[in-house]
Order: C-alpha cells, then sequence, then structure tokens
DNA sequence: ACCGTATTCAGCGCG
DNA sequence: TGAATACGGT
C-alpha cells in the first residue's frame, strides 16, 4: 500500500501523525485544512482504529460527503463509511434515535426546520392573545435559540433575574412564557427544533452517567472541523465525549470565525489550549491555493484584527495580477462593469464561466449583478435561495410523511388536514387546539378520539375527521412492509395532493406537479439504489429502506446539498458567508462600500467589525488568481438612493497589490484632471471632494510609512544576533536564519513571547541594533 | 374558497 | 423598491 503520508508537506504530517492526545491545528485559508482532516482520519483507519470508535464532526452535510469521498479513496476499503461523520445537527439527531427515549422522546420524533417552528410560535403568540407586533415571530425565535445555544432551558430562562428584567425593560415580559409554551408544544408533538438537537444532547450526556459512558468509550478518536464558528452547547458536548480519552482534534481558523451572529463563540478555539494543557498545536501557514498577491493582499487587511492567534500566511505561489479595483456611478453600473470585466477576462484569458464566482455581503445586491449578466448572456447560477426541501408543495407533501412517522407531530397535522380541501375549517380546527391544550393531550389524541370529545362539531365534520384519521393510519400501518417509494407513491395519490395539483394548470401549479414528480424520483432512488446515507447505519439488517429512513436522510438537509443538474459551467454568484470553504480561480466582491461592508450594524462594537474584517479576509481568500473589488457611489437601499463611499477595507489593502481604475464609468463622468496627477490617476478618479482627497492623502503616508519595514534591505542584511524590533512581538533577537530570496526566515527570540520563526517578507522587522 | 389589497420586511444563515 | 405574506371582503 502506498504511504499517503507522503502527500503531505511537514506540518500536515506531523498534525495527521499526532493522533493520541489533544491536537489543535490552525489552518490558515488554502493550506489545505481538508487535506489534514481527511488524511489523518485515513491515516487512524490505516493504524487499525475500528471506523465505528472515530467520530467526525464537519459544518455542512456538503463538507461530510466530499470529506468521506475522498477517505473512501484513500484507504480504499469500503469500512470506511462506518466511520460517524457529518454534521453536529445529524450526527446528533442520529444518537438521539437511539437515546431520547430517557427524556420521553420516541425515536421517530419529528425534526422542525425553522419554518415550521416559526409557525408555531405564531400561533401559540395568537392564541396568548399578545400583541404580534411586539412579539415578532422572528424576534422570539431567537430569542428562544440563542438561549438553547447557550443551554439556557425554558426554566432556567424564567427563574433568570437578570434576563426576566432585560425582557421586562425590553417590553416583552412574556418570552419566558412563550418559551415554556414553545417547549411544552415541541415535546407534545415529539418533535425537535434545530437547537433541541444539540440541547437535548447535552442533555442526555449531563444527566445520565451511562448514556455519557457510551458514547465516551464508542468515540474514541474525535475530530472536529471549522472549530472557529462552533458554539456554547457544540463546544460542551465535545468536551464531555472527549472526556475520558482526550484524543480531541480540533481543526480551524481564527481568522475565519464568521458566524458568531449566531452565536458561535471565537474564544473556543482561543481559550482551546486551556482546557487540555498538554495539548499539541500546529499551525498550517503555506497557501496552496492563491497567488501571493492574494496572500499578501489579505494579509495586510487581517492584520488590523487585534483578537487572533498569530500566524504568518505565505505562498511558494507566482505573483499574480494585481487586485482589480473597479469603481461604479450606481449598483446598476457596478452590475454592468463587473459582467463587462467577467466577459473580457473571459474572452482574453480563453476562460469558462465556472471559473467566476460573484460574491456579496447582502443577498438584495445579486439582482443587478443577475440583470447584467444575462444582458451579456453570461449564464449563472445563484448559490442558496430557496431550497428545494422548502417549496411548498413538498413541505406538505413530507408534512404526510411526518404524520405517518409520528403521528403527534402538530406542525404536520395541521398543515395537511384541510389540505387538499376536505371540509374541515379553521373552527373546527380551533376547537381541537383548546381541547388539546387543556387536556394537556396532542392533537391528533383529540381527532383520534374525536366522538368522545363534546367540542361542538357537528357530525358531518367529525366523519370527516375520522375519515382523516384512518386515512393517515392506514399508511402508518405501511411503514414497516413498504418501500419508501412504495409507500411515499401511495401517501402522495391517497391523499389527493397529485389530484390537486394535476388539475391545477396554471404554470405555478404544474411546475408544482413536477416537483412532486421530482421528490418521487429522489425517493426511489433512496430506496432502490445502496444511496449512502447520511449517516452511517450500524446495524442494516433491515433489507428494505423505509419511508421513516428517508425523512431522516433529508431533514437536515439544506439547499446547498441539493444536487443542481445543470450546475456545470456557469458563473457562481454567493453570499460571501456561503461561499466560505470554496474556492474560484477569478474572484469579484462587490459592494465594498461604507455602511454594506462592513456592514452599518456592525460599526457600534470592535467585535462586530472585526468579524465583518474576518469576512473580508474570508473573501479575498477564496480566489486563486485574481481578486476584483468594486463599488458604487449611489446604490438602491429600502427604496431610496444612497450615497456611499469605498469601504474602509480597500484601504486597509496595501495599496501595492491594488490596481486601481483607470478609465471611467460607462457615464463619461471622467474628471479631466486625471493625467495632471500621478495620485489622483492611481486613485479613485471621478468627483473626490476636499475631504476625501485629505483622506486618501493621509492614507498613502500611512502606507509608504510603512513600506520601509517591507524593504528587502531588511532581508537582506538581517544577520544572526541583531536586535530586531517586531510591531507585535516587541523587540527580540535573532538566533538563525534559514531559506533565501523571499522565502528567507529567522528564528527570533522575543523577551514578552518566546520564540518564533518569522518568514522576513511578512515580518515587519525592524533592525535596532547590530 | 378565492382574490385583490394592505402591510410588513429588508445583514450575513449552519442544521 | 419589491417581495412575501396577512387580511378582509365577496
Amino acid at each position: 500500500m502506498k504511504n499517503i503520508l507522503e502527500d503531505l508537506n511537514n506540518v500536515q504530517r506531523c498534525a495527521v501523525e499526532a493522533t493520541e492526545g489533544p491536537v489543535i491545528v490552525i489552518a490558515g485559508a488554502g493550506s489545505g485544512k481538508t487535506r489534514v482532516l481527511t488524511y489523518r482520519v485515513a491515516h487512524l483507519l490505516n493504524m487499525g482504529i475500528d471506523p465505528f470508535n472515530i467520530l467526525a464532526l464537519t459544518f455542512t452535510n456538503k463538507a461530510s460527503r466530499e470529506m468521506k469521498e475522498r477517505i473512501l479513496q484513500l484507504v480504499g476499503n469500503a469500512d470506511a463509511k462506518n466511520v460517524w461523520m457529518g454534521t453536529f445537527h445529524s450526527i446528533f439527531a442520529r444518537l438521539l434515535r437511539y437515546d431520547a427515549h430517557r427524556i420521553g422522546y420516541p425515536s421517530n420524533y419529528s425534526i422542525y426546520d425553522t419554518d415550521d417552528s416559526k409557525r408555531l410560535i405564531k400561533a401559540i403568540i395568537k392564541e396568548q392573545n399578545l400583541d404580534i407586533k411586539i412579539y415578532a415571530p422572528n424576534y422570539v425565535l431567537k430569542v428562544i435559540s440563542g438561549a438553547k445555544t447557550n443551554l439556557i432551558s425554558a426554566q432556567d430562562y424564567n427563574d433568570n433575574f437578570e434576563i426576566q428584567t432585560r425582557d421586562k425593560m425590553a417590553g416583552k415580559p412574556k418570552i419566558g412564557l412563550l418559551y415554556t409554551i414553545y417547549r411544552n408544544r415541541c415535546f407534545k408533538a415529539a418533535a425537535m427544533d434545530f437547537d433541541d438537537l444539540l440541547f437535548n444532547t447535552n442533555v442526555l450526556l449531563r444527566d445520565f452517567p451511562e448514556v455519557l459512558y457510551k458514547y465516551q468509550q464508542k468515540f474514541k478518536y474525535i475530530l472536529v472541523d471549522e472549530y472557529q464558528d462552533t458554539n456554547y452547547v457544540q463546544y460542551m458536548i465535545i468536551k464531555k465525549l472527549a472526556a475520558n480519552n482526550e484524543n480531541i482534534c480540533v481543526v480551524g481558523d481564527d481568522a475565519q470565525s464568521i458566524y458568531a451572529f449566531r452565536g458561535a463563540n471565537i474564544q473556543n478555539i482561543l481559550n482551546f489550549k486551556n482546557d487540555y494543557p498538554d495539548i499539541k498545536e500546529f499551525k498550517l501557514e503555506q497557501n496552496y491555493r492563491s497567488t501571493q498577491t492574494i496572500v499578501n493582499a489579505a494579509n495586510s487587511i487581517i492584520i488590523n484584527n487585534k483578537n487572533q492567534i498569530f500566524k504568518q500566511i505565505w505562498t511558494q505561489n507566482s505573483t499574480g495580477d494585481l487586485i482589480q479595483l473597479i469603481k461604479a456611478n450606481t449598483d446598476n453600473e457596478e452590475g454592468i462593469l463587473v459582467a463587462n470585466s467577467i466577459f473580457e477576462n473571459k474572452m482574453n484569458r480563453q476562460l469558462q464561466n465556472d471559473a467566476f464566482a460573484v460574491l456579496y455581503r447582502t443577498n438584495a445586491q445579486s439582482r443587478s449583478i443577475e440583470e447584467a449578466l444575462r444582458k451579456l448572456n453570461i449564464p449563472y447560477r445563484i448559490y442558496g435561495g430557496i431550497s428545494f426541501y422548502k417549496r411548498r408543495e413538498i413541505k406538505d407533501m413530507l408534512a404526510y410523511y411526518r404524520l405517518t412517522i409520528n403521528n403527534k407531530d402538530e406542525d404536520a397535522l395541521i398543515r395537511i388536514i384541510n389540505y387538499p380541501a376536505r371540509g374541515i375549517g379553521k373552527t373546527t380546527i380551533e376547537k381541537i387546539t383548546i381541547a388539546a391544550n387543556k387536556n394537556k393531550k396532542s392533537l391528533w389524541e383529540i381527532i383520534n378520539d374525536i366522538s368522545n370529545y363534546q367540542l361542538g362539531i357537528n357530525t358531518g365534520t367529525q366523519s370527516r375527521i375520522a375519515a382523516f384519521v384512518t386515512m393517515i393510519k392506514s399508511f402508518s400501518v405501511q411503514l414497516e412492509n413498504k418501500n419508501a417509494f412504495e409507500l411515499g407513491k401511495l401517501i402522495a395519490s391517497s391523499s389527493g395532493i397529485m389530484k390537486d395539483l394535476y388539475e391545477d394548470k396554471t404554470p405555478e401549479g404544474l411546475s408544482r406537479y413536477e416537483n412532486i414528480e421530482e421528490l418521487l424520483n429522489a425517493i426511489k432512488d433512496f430506496s432502490e439504489k445502496e444511496t449512502e446515507p447520511l449517516v452511517a447505519v450500524e446495524n442494516s439488517e433491515n433489507s428494505i429502506r423505509t419511508l421513516n429512513e428517508f425523512m431522516q436522510d433529508i431533514a437536515l438537509l439544506t439547499d446547498a446539498d441539493t444536487k443542481d443538474k445543470d450546475s456545470t459551467n456557469k458563473v457562481l454568484l454567493m453570499t460571501i458567508h456561503s461561499a466560505k470553504g470554496l474556492e474560484f480561480p477569478y474572484v469579484y466582491i462587490v459592494g465594498v462600500e461604507e455602511n454594506l461592508f462592513p456592514s452599518i450594524q456592525s460599526l457600534g462594537s470592535r467585535a462586530d467589525l472585526e468579524e465583518e474584517r474576518r469576512l473580508f479576509y474570508v473573501a479575498l481568500t477564496r480566489a486563486e488568481q485574481k481578486v476584483t473589488i468594486s463599488y458604487a457611489e449611489n446604490r438602491y437601499r429600502w427604496g431610496d438612493i444612497t450615497i456611499s463611499e469605498p469601504s474602509r477595507f480597500i484601504d486597509e489593502i496595501d495599496e501595492k497589490y491594488i490596481e486601481f481604475p483607470q478609465k471611467k464609468s460607462i457615464h463619461n463622468k471622467t474628471v479631466s484632471s486625471v493625467d495632471n496627477s500621478s495620485f489622483l490617476n492611481k486613485k479613485f478618479v471621478s468627483t473626490i471632494d476636499k475631504n476625501k482627497l485629505k483622506k486618501i492623502s493621509n492614507l498613502s503616508k500611512t502606507y509608504s510609512a510603512n513600506n520601509q519595514y517591507f524593504d528587502t534591505s531588511v532581508i537582506d542584511v538581517l544577520q544572526t544576533g541583531m536586535q530586531v524590533k517586531h510591531l507585535r512581538f516587541g523587540k527580540g533577537k535573532v538566533v538563525s536564519i534559514e531559506g533565501k530570496g523571499s522565502n528567507k526566515k529567522a528564528t527570533v527570540f522575543f523577551k514578552n513571547v518566546g520564540q518564533k520563526q518569522l518568514l522576513l517578507k511578512f515580518a515587519k522587522l525592524e533592525i535596532i541594533n547590530q
């Protein structure tokens, strides 16, 4: 067998071979992070570790799928698919199928997605006669979700004086009550939302020592990807699982932590060492993805952040093109200029459409880009958007499946009890809901025994309800003996959904019908082929693949997971957030303006601004060959034209990496004096006001002041024994010098921080004493 | 049951 | 501005 370790560089190899004990890998952008993770798992397997003893947690389903494929290729042994690899949610959803009975949940519990949760919250707010404006469902959900993420139960929430005070001050004292009701309703419906999957896992591991012991024994080796974006509950779960063996390896890059806004805690990675004193730390600093220009420009950005783990990303790749700056008058013009630029590059360099990606801060920005691309007949695809599984007709169909599997599923029941219309109206449902709340029963329990409750429902309606119950039951009894496709198809036709959509001859109706057909095709694939389940199945004695299994498989899918058949060779448009982990030869970052990027909401706090800067860093480092940055001076936002300035992030890039606009906007507003001033010629042209001129000229001074540190002469002159000063590390003494030319490295002993290896072209060393 | 109008929302979004 | 949904009238 080939020694796979030979594919790795030194640090990567060390990180892969350090299988025992706690390990942290700080992996710079493009430094081969995924490689380390996959090779590490492959290495463990080659060492003879049982795949069932390995737990690998990823950020997205897509990442786990890709990693699995690569590991299979590496070890060439189908056993590898038994590694527990997946997202936190899919892995622990699975754990809960085995053990949730201890906290009162059946193993066939439903999973509510965000829409389902919101519907339920809204219904509860209405039932409580609260003002929907004060208790906006989105807000309430966000608060509840945040609480669960921080392991605050409904009980804790209501008992916590500070929280209660905060809610009262905000004029929303009933949020705790809504949390309690919401939790109880989910429980009664045998449903968990996304947050519950993690929250309840933590409860199991916390309150049931035998469960904790079981999984500690099982997961002898734990790997966590994208550790910088983990939140508190994830942190706690990992900590508990790893407590016994401490064979834990986390991989991440603090510079790419961009999800604080939804609870990710960058301190998890910054403080990881505190939890495991005897930790081994590896830093992957060589970038294999991008040109020197891109790497250096990205470094010059991120250095402005205070809160970070020190590292020096460098590359052996060629210098490459300068970062091109495009200035536009309006957002529409920005779209045109970007599309033109893509077209030019495509022609001049003979590139395919899929060599290009356009990244933006907010989804609303895609419009002008789309229009311009369409005009030039450049095919594009928006990455993200409405997921197949979130379409109304699909959710309706899935609601039938959910109710068939879990009769208590309240959201599913409400969704379909009168769809297709069967004469069970609002008033009836209201009566049933009230009865359920009063009797502390699920809706299903009420309608299953409708004749025994005096709800004032007329006999006609009662018999229609009874017929509905009978129909669902007739589906439920076939869950075990029919495969997913047979039963799925039966439900689609018996429920009347197929007929309902078939009769709708509008274009929307037609497309809905087709979508249902597509869903059935997917189920057919699942039933027949040995499709790889998202999470390994341990005892697959079951010869048929059931509808229940299908639903578990897709419950945690997102649109990023739905394969797009004709996704090939198109320009990709997406938010920067969804670009995380991806790479493209040519990257356009658009709308790089103050108040948009960085977002206006981020300007209030240093932490938020630093997150925006990391986001910009992520955007830059997606590119392999060339980055183009654009901004517009006028932009439509919320129906108003707003005037914007170029983002501070543009100023932060060392200007020697930027190619400033030469020719102007298509509106021919070029200022004639451009040629007179070499400075203006370089900078943003057009109508620059005096203040901006002043600002820019100050900046240019800053740059030249900085440039002395970059002066190659320092690299050439530096000798062992010299006293030097580093911007962040302070004073130190050169211990040794290795390498030559631009890859020259010095080992320096600093008084304050100890010994460091520095790549001289980045380290802004100043010689203070020979 | 359905349609037209009113209202609301607009930072990023893993599962 | 524009889309997505809620509401209210027929």
